[in-house]
DNA sequence: CTGAAAGCGCTTACAG
DNA sequence: CTGAAAGCGCTTACAG
């Protein structure tokens, strides 16, 4: 609880020598009068008082980690073991370079732009957009750099971490393909109002299109969240007269829930039905079978954003840049080989 | 970016005026005084500096959410289903009373000391405590207000939120004998060190001693943790020529590695080997057959650390309260009744 | 190498 | 009902 003056005063010196001995500035002040200060400021377990820093220097060190609120609750962002896995490594590589994290869940633009002043937050990163029309209004309003994870708009400059997404579903689909499966459907939360599982869906087609398929408006299941969202597609497909042979899911959770459901109505898995998910996170190695899936390496996405981020904190010019990161597949059992009756993968 | 200076200047009245108009201070500001400046702070959008204020008030309104560094990595924390839902309402419930919330990983007291001072944090909470001897040093040297999930000490005031955890050991085991079971185990990732499975495990042993069962060394394992602490623990399991055949384990993901790996070593689950989690997380739901699980209600369980905490916050005498909530047994299919050779529950 | 002074944006007694 | 003044703990030019 001491302050910068009690320093001073016990050391004989003024206060802004202490300062400059908390900032080691070396060139203003002798190395015996910083080494007693010092001491000093251990002895009292003196600690720099940051509101009182940031008032002046105009910077606070804080990032806000900004989780929008879907469907009205605020705490299943962080059950979705992709966000929670994400966020906690963007703490720990904040935490790394000495900046503090607020996380804030909001609704609207507004609420952030306030947040934002509140706090004179140095930089702000925002994962699991939901609402185009907040994330651009956001985007477009921040007055502190702001990254964005998992979306990014063509003619809006901005910050953005993205997966290499049309691969990403290009591969999940072309794997199909290649195991002799003809009929593939389509599952996302939705496909058309995020660029990312636009993206995804695009690789889709193209994987289709080179084998001259094309998808059918029954095998695309759109607004399915979740292991909920799943059972709801594995119903669907159960009622299905010409029902697709597999799916490709764009989250895990989802992928697992169409599996389950599918077991839950009778049907054999992978046997009558696979699925390729994506993300590769914890419910993946849960499933009976195992899921085969598009990883991603969320600690090096996390990595990434926060490299812009203090990029965009230094240089004032840079304000657009995207970032594409690469994914791969990860072969496990949610797939059957047609081709002939041999199991899908062994891993 | 306007200052309360700015505003008292178009306003044409003194920057306390302003500050009392901000405060609702009605009996200080006349109506028509009021009006006016309300109308000019929204015109330029003013947002009061937190840091000025908590400067001079020493509150900060902030709430450190504090997450213990476990294994070196701290991104794994909030990848815990249960953890990451805890958070996830903490922050929602916070955010409606106005606080603003700071996740803070951490290894040592002292860390958090510093931070608590850095920013004059109001009040703290410290979900999943690890090792301790940091939490009781970290409990008895706190300088503000601190609530403790899922732990607690008999011999240090403190505020703690946990689980009738007794019952809930209690609660699994019988419900396994009533079902048959008579060679019951226990798994836990510390089941010594911490005072929550500490209690379940003396729930666990007065459930088998009504039954004059006693457990067996070999069927307790000590130090799993998480789906592949599961795995090591059927396999084990699969090793053993005295195998029990239920297991109470103190975590989902746990309980769910038990499964799935005994299914993977050639054993039907449940039918010979049937196992309880506790939680009733998103992995309860995910795994076949569905989990039968100790749960919790995470929501309640936040609500009443907040309330603790602001209990204590207004109330400085307020530093020490134990509330133990209630647990419920969720049935469902990985417990095999093997009195007759019907299937375990349906639900 | 060291210090006195001004000031960041706000609130809190104290006067009127 | 309204204001002038002091001050929270720190940093930033400016002098010496």
């Amino acid at each position: 609880m001491s302050t910068i003056k009690d320093i001073a005063a016990e050391a004989g010196v003024s206060v802004m020598t202490v300062s400059n001995v908390i900032h080691n500035n070396y060139a203003r002040v002798s190395p015996a009068t910083a080494q007693r200060v010092r001491e000093i400021m251990a002895r009292h377990q003196y600690v720099p008082n940051m509101a009182a820093r940031s008032l002046i220097s105009k910077f606070s060190h804080i990032i806000a980690v900004l989780l929008p609120v879907w469907h009205g609750s605020a705490a299943s962002m962080l059950l979705d073991p992709y966000t929670g896995q994400l966020v906690g490594y963007l703490e720990e590589l904040l935490r790394e370079k000495q900046y503090y994290v607020m996380v804030c869940s909001f609704q609207q633009a507004d609420e952030v732009l306030t947040l934002q002043q509140t706090w004179q937050m140095d930089g702000m990163i925002l994962v699991l957009p939901h609402e185009d029309a907040i994330t651009r209004d956001l985007i477009q309003r921040a007055q502190a750099p702001l990254v964005v994870f998992d979306r990014y708009y063509e003619d809006l400059p901005m910050l953005s971490v993205c997966l290499n997404d049309r691969l990403g579903g290009y591969t999940a689909t072309r794997y199909l393909l290649e195991k002799g499966h003809r009929k593939i459907g389509f599952a996302a939360p939705t496909i058309y109002e995020s660029s990312v599982i636009q993206d995804r869906f695009q690789g889709y087609l193209s994987a289709l299109s080179e084998y001259h398929l094309q998808t059918k408006k029954d095998w695309l299941f759109d607004g399915v969240v979740h292991q909920e969202g799943g059972e709801a597609v594995a119903h669907a497909l159960s009622q299905m007269s010409d029902r697709p042979t597999a799916i490709v899911a764009t989250e895990d959770l989802l992928a697992c829930g169409i599996l389950k459901g599918c077991q839950e109505r009778g049907m054999q898995v992978p046997e009558d039905m696979s699925v390729v998910g994506f993300d590769d996170s914890m419910p993946a190695q849960l499933i009976t079978p195992r899921l085969t899936t598009i990883a991603q390496d969320i600690r090096q996405k996390a990595a990434t954003g926060v490299q812009q981020l203090f990029h965009a904190m230094e240089d004032a010019t840079y304000r657009n840049a995207h970032a594409v990161l690469d994914i791969r597949l990860v072969e496990r059992q949610s797939v059957w080989d047609i081709r002939h009756a041999g199991a899908g993968a062994d891993s």
